[in-house]
DNA sequence: AATGTTGGCGGGAGAGCATT
DNA sequence: AATGCTCTCCCGCCAACATT
């Protein structure tokens, strides 16, 4: 099996091994296995990462190495290493904080198993808390020297860990050097936010992206308020993000001030989950922003097939579609854009853009992880 | 549209240990 | 002796995404 990632791969075997490394390759099951295990290095950032098992393979590996054992002989004898100490291990890496004991105890076993049913010995062997790596997996032996693969694969595993974060370092890093040009060349700005507005952009970016555009359309919208008509108070339309994108499930996105209107971002056009007990209620009416180029009589149309063969009841439908109360695409999105440009925003959206991005992806916790 | 894969949650069971 | 706590291990369920 070959995909993008296989060629780091290779080039980390080449660089350990200039002579040998496709026969060490041919030989390993456990760099076959991490050849698979990686293929959603070139996925989009919300492809399942199979951290667990891989961090299975380096936990130990790591402790192997610790101990010395890539150079010196005794492994089998030694004391192993602790479970204790492998399970808190993998929970520091990147991506590992939530891991379960699932990948150490069996999982990675079993589908080893599966993958190549003719070793008999499985990669992990384990007596009560004790766990070793299979290290004859680790010695591939061509023509008569025996090559110990334990630091390629910490290699390997590092190189995809840093390949997996990189659609958000990246993201990142082009917004602190655009944050850096000069004034005049606004345009480069201009086109990396237009890039961030496409239907296949991550569902968190675009909600970041989203709404720092509106923040800085409606900002210059001032509406005048009171409780009698003499005494009006003036205040200009500030829209709040309710909390991080991945914590609010289920909840409102942006929200309004002074008008309370609700925004919620979305990708997909079923807003069933939003409407669902619409028959007992009056719901509070929300504009959605959907990371769609469709057009909005054409989004709308599709809202109302939809609620029809939900509701029968055409009072029902009625009811769902005025709870819709605006829509806002990619088109209008970029419009907007335009116009903030126009009234010199740009500046204050890209900072708006990182200030978010940063509390969002817990940028600097990921900077000091990227290293271990 | 149906099926497969992966990660995360939670619970049960049993062992070992400490406390009452 | 009874009780409770923590750790280890295993299992099933489910949501989210990929693959077919």
């Amino acid at each position: 099996m070959e995909h993008q990632f296989t060629s780091n791969i290779n080039e980390i075997l080449k660089k350990n091994f200039p002579h040998n490394y496709e026969d060490i390759f041919k030989d390993s099951y456990i760099l076959q296995y991490l050849n698979v295990k990686t293929k959603s290095a070139n996925s989009g950032s919300k492809a399942r990462g199979s951290f667990a098992n891989l961090y299975a393979i380096y936990v130990l590996v790591e402790d192997y190495i610790k101990q010395g054992f890539h150079v010196n002989d005794g492994y089998k004898k030694s004391n192993g290493s602790q479970f204790k100490h492998l399970f808190n291990r993998q929970r520091q890496l990147p991506f590992g904080a939530n891991l379960q004991n699932h990948a150490l105890n069996n999982r990675l076993n079993s589908e080893f198993q599966k993958y190549f049913p003719i070793q008999e010995t499985p990669p992990i062997l384990r007596v009560s808390e004790k766990y070793w790596i299979n290290e004859d997996l680790l010695k591939i032996t061509f023509s008569h020297t025996i090559f110990n693969i334990a630091e390629s694969i910490i290699e390997i595993i590092d190189q995809y860990i840093k390949t997996k974060s990189n659609a958000l370092d990246l993201f990142i890093s082009t917004c602190i050097d655009l944050q850096g040009i000069d004034a005049d060349n606004d345009n480069a700005v201009r086109l990396f936010v237009m890039s961030q507005l496409s239907p296949n952009v991550d569902a968190r970016l675009f909600e970041i992206v989203s709404y720092a555009i509106l923040k800085h359309y409606y900002i210059d919208t001032t509406i005048y308020w009171g409780y009698n008509s003499d005494n009006l108070n003036e205040e200009k339309l500030t829209l709040y993000k309710t909390g991080r994108t991945n914590a609010n499930d289920g909840g409102i996105d942006f929200v309004m001030k002074p008008l309370g209107r609700f925004f919620q971002v979305t990708e997909t056009l079923d807003f069933k989950k939003y409407f669902l007990d619409i028959e007992k209620l009056q719901k509070y009416p929300i504009t959605f922003v959907i990371k769609s180029e469709a057009e909005v009589d054409k989004l709308h149309a599709k809202i109302y097939d939809d609620a029809l063969k939900n509701y029968p009841v055409e009072a029902v439908v009625k009811k769902y579609m005025e709870c819709i109360e605006e829509l806002i695409n990619i088109p209008i999105l970029l419009d907007f854009f335009n116009k903030s440009i126009e009234l010199g925003h740009i500046r204050s959206i890209l900072n708006e853009i990182i200030l978010q991005s940063k509390f969002e992806f817990n940028y600097e916790e990921i900077a000091t992880l990227k290293d271990v």
